[in-house]
DNA sequence: TGTACATCAGTGAACGCGCGTTCACTGATGTAC
DNA sequence: TGTACATCAGTGAACGCGCGTTCACTGATGTAC
């Protein structure tokens, strides 16, 4: 029994300054072109230059590498997310602007997914699950998730006015689902070799589905 | 050079039986648990008790392999889809008509990702691109694919007046896009582990907001 | 109808590959006296 | 300040696995005479 009870603290000094971190990053590079699936331990491990079971010290396995490289895919979502409505120019209309993020946030989202599909791939593996849907792991930089980001929009729709109070709950889902849906069969379906301005248009035509449609 | 020019015919007799067909059934079969990546030319050989080299008589490669079973799959989807439309009770309407049959595509997608979600997955993997989206072998018994089903009742829907001809145009990978998007979510995403109830709650709303925003 | 021959569907064995994971280790770092 | 010791991050070698694919083959089937 030791007198401190704060449990094993992590070691300030690592040979490799921080292993850990330097495998989830490359993780995320072979994400980035390959999406999970090419996420594959000896590779990492080879990047960064170290031997294969080092990675073992800083992972229990394969797939808490993945997990960790699926958590940071989600959060580099949620920070193109907040920067699109961080370059949003405020409105005097507060019915305007909450409309206005909203847009945003499903403009972000799909050019997340264009930009970068195997990260965006990676993110919606299905190897997160629900309950990890809120997790500090998953969030940018003002500490929200991409979820939680789209819920406080969808908020804003009901303080403004715009959306009543009695179709909010569940409305996430059903937003999410729509943008979802085409950001994948733009990188994965047969969306996928459409000319840009076909893209653009059928991108607009969804949001403004959206838009009309929730209310 | 023979007197006929008609190429070379397929052999009426294999030892097998149809050696092709049945890796294709045993394909589907990972497929099913497993998605595509669990569609491994050795195991398909093996469960049709055949050696492995074998299936390089029926398919160039393994890529060919895949593909048969995506066609399969896309197929299938096609068939649940016109089944759903044959059930349905016809009505005096035809505005009411033309929209319960949009209703019961959705819902027919809907339930073939959460029945079958193995061949969903691989029936979108991304392996098959536009350019076969019109592809007989992507057809159900009728003869049309799924996205060729979808576009058929928007056309239903100009036709009684209930979608201006002028939102027509690219209105199926709209509608398709928030179809998918759920379907996804439900199956690999953070929707799996909801309650049956919350799900067809989510379902309504979806389809509800496509009817409502489309037009 | 019977025989010789050509075709080619499926065989058996082997190849090289990269993977995840385990083992006993080493030697740099941090700590207690 | 100096020395002995404990910790533990990263090493080197090896394991067993299943994969896709290639090779030279065999023997059942279909066909021409």
């Amino acid at each position: 029994m030791c007198a401190a009870g704060t449990g094993p603290q992590p070691r300030s000094t690592y040979r490799h300054g921080d292993l850990r971190r330097a495998l989830i990053e490359a993780g995320i590079e072979l994400a980035r072109d390959g999406g999970l699936d090419a996420v594959v331990l000896r590779e990492a491990t080879r990047r960064v230059g170290v031997a294969p079971n080092a990675a073992y010290r800083h992972f229990t396995d394969r797939r808490a590498l993945l997990l960790a490289v699926c958590a940071e895919a989600q959060a580099a979502l949620a920070v193109a997310m907040e920067n699109e409505l961080a370059g949003l120019a405020r409105r005097a209309d507060r019915a305007a602007n909450a409309r206005a993020r909203m847009h945003a946030l499903g403009a972000a989202y799909l050019r997340f997914a264009q930009v970068e599909p195997g990260l965006y791939r990676a993110a919606f593996s299905g190897l997160l699950g629900m309950e990890l849907a809120d997790h500090p792991t998953l969030a940018g930089t003002a500490g929200y998730t991409p979820l939680q980001l789209l819920c406080a929009v969808l908020d804003e729709l009901v303080a403004v006015g715009i959306l009543p109070a009695e179709r909010r709950a569940g409305a996430e889902f059903v937003v999410w689902s729509s943008v979802h849906g085409l950001a994948t069969l733009l990188i994965d379906g047969p969306l996928r070799d459409l000319p840009a301005e076909a893209i653009a248009e059928i991108e607009r035509r969804l949001l403004d589905m959206v838009e009309k449609g929730i209310i």
